[in-house]
DNA sequence: CGTACCTTTGACGGCTGTCAAAGGAAGTGG
DNA sequence: CCACTTCCTTTGACAGCCGTCAAAGGTACG
């Protein structure tokens, strides 16, 4: 039951927090509990109620479409908010659950409210962080929709490579990966058989070796060209808004004050 | 130059504001200016300082992916705000244009956050619209992966009319779509030959008509089958969230309070 | 009246899905 | 420690949706 800052690192990517905040995020990460692969953190359909942050371990979130298939909408790993893009919703669209073991802390959808209301730096952080999650997810379409499965697929290595490197160190030549075949059909939305015979070329061609729960890569250059990357989408570079929270907290509130009405 | 508050209806979809919060977004949307076709509002790459109201008239964000293919990433109808995903970033991972001539108000990235830091209602009404919008994009991404091209125009037909039916009343006999084949393609992915093939077979079984500017939809309830159609991810209901802000309001910081302590 | 863009149609090819089956690896219970 | 089950991985054959290439007709606009 650590209580790694976990999710304190990952806000305070975008600009330095002050210590209140750092309190306030640590209030959210109070309520830990291990969480074992596969299990659901909500349901399909279900009440918007709890939000979670992945303290260890993989997740994700999902959607079945028609027929028995399924769509990976969004992985996360460590640091990352689950529920934060749905949070103002009545009911989830999605499901989201445990890819493995790990720990989960959680709590309510009001509480974002709270930090919301406390914080204008925690605020803009929150909405750093959803651009960022809504980031991924843009890349993702634009690959899935305009590359060949090869491309996907080292895309898809690689940008989780980044993420992972981002909050660990982590050895290109055994990355932590604890994806099926099935599984990364279902997030780039290939069928397995294929999923298979790319990873196959892959490996055929000496890019990348895939194990059941590490990839090996052997040249991550070579793996760049592959996938065609433009690494921009990842930047946690924030520009004007921390110099304009500073001013808010000196009490500059020229904008601010021509609301409360003339 | 209407200063119709496009806006302010959009924001008080999900709950209501204060007059102070309106006397606000009164303020965002003071310039506004005609935008003609075409008008980019901003480049790919571009230092990420303004966002845009969209007035009137239908507007895009967008990317190239390599090979001289485009990509429409969101379709933006009057009321919309467009770059609150990309308002933390330090440049733009897109392209912004006008599909039709209209009008936007402009106002800059740090106006957003003096807003955060003024209203906390305006701050969540600002995550509910920027998680409406993801909600569109997943469900784009969730079409486009796994239904045939026919499935996909039918939905996104009748997408944007209930998006454009929020907004003011449609005939269904006439509905603005300001949308060429070949732009349609790059929303969904296609080439502009398999959409004239789709919008022939459509138009052959009666379904839907699309003219040059407009669409004649001849049966909203089999356009509703064919696209096999979930309205969920439409809903603006918040639930829970505006209780916890009036009590907020009313000084119960019973959370906030307790973060500094114990 | 010419230019540019949009729409339409046909032929052809390829990437990827589906179906099917077999071999491995991991976990479970006796 | 072994049988059994379940899931994952691998391979082959075949089909189909959709992209590409090409060309012609239509429509708006200057």
């Amino acid at each position: 039951m650590t209580t790694a800052p976990c999710f304190q690192a990952a806000m305070g990517r975008y600009f330095a927090l002050s210590d209140d905040d750092c309190r306030m995020l640590e209030h959210l990460e109070r309520h830990t509990a291990p969480a074992s692969k596969d299990r659901v953190l909500w349901l399909l359909g279900a009440r918007v109620q709890n939000l979670f942050i992945l303290q260890s371990g993989w997740a994700c979130t999902v959607r079945d479409t028609g027929e028995g298939e399924r769509q990976i909408i969004e992985l996360l790993l460590p640091g990352d908010i689950i529920g934060l893009r749905e949070f103002t919703f009545r009911r989830h669209g999605s499901e989201a659950r445990m890819i493995s073991a790990g720990s989960v802390s959680t709590f309510t959808h009001q509480h974002i409210v709270d930090l919301v209301a406390a914080s204008t730096s925690l605020a803009v952080s929150l909405f750093a962080t959803i651009g960022r999650q809504e980031a991924l997810l843009t890349e993702r379409m634009l690959v899935t929709l305009h590359r060949s499965a090869r491309v996907q697929v080292s895309h898809f290595v690689l940008e989780t490579y980044l993420r992972l490197s981002k909050i660990q160190p982590v050895d290109p030549g055994r990355m932590p990966f604890p994806i099926s075949q099935r599984l990364l059909g279902q997030i780039l939305g290939l069928s397995p058989v294929h999923v298979n015979r790319t990873l196959t070329a892959l490996e055929r061609d000496g890019v990348l070796e895939k194990h059941r729960a590490h990839i090996v890569i052997h040249d991550p250059r070579r793996l760049h060209a592959e996938a065609d990357f433009d690494d921009d989408y990842l930047s946690d570079r924030v520009d004007g808004l921390s110099e304009r929270l500073a001013e808010l907290r000196e009490g500059d509130a020229s904008f601010a004050v021509s609301r409360s009405g003339s």
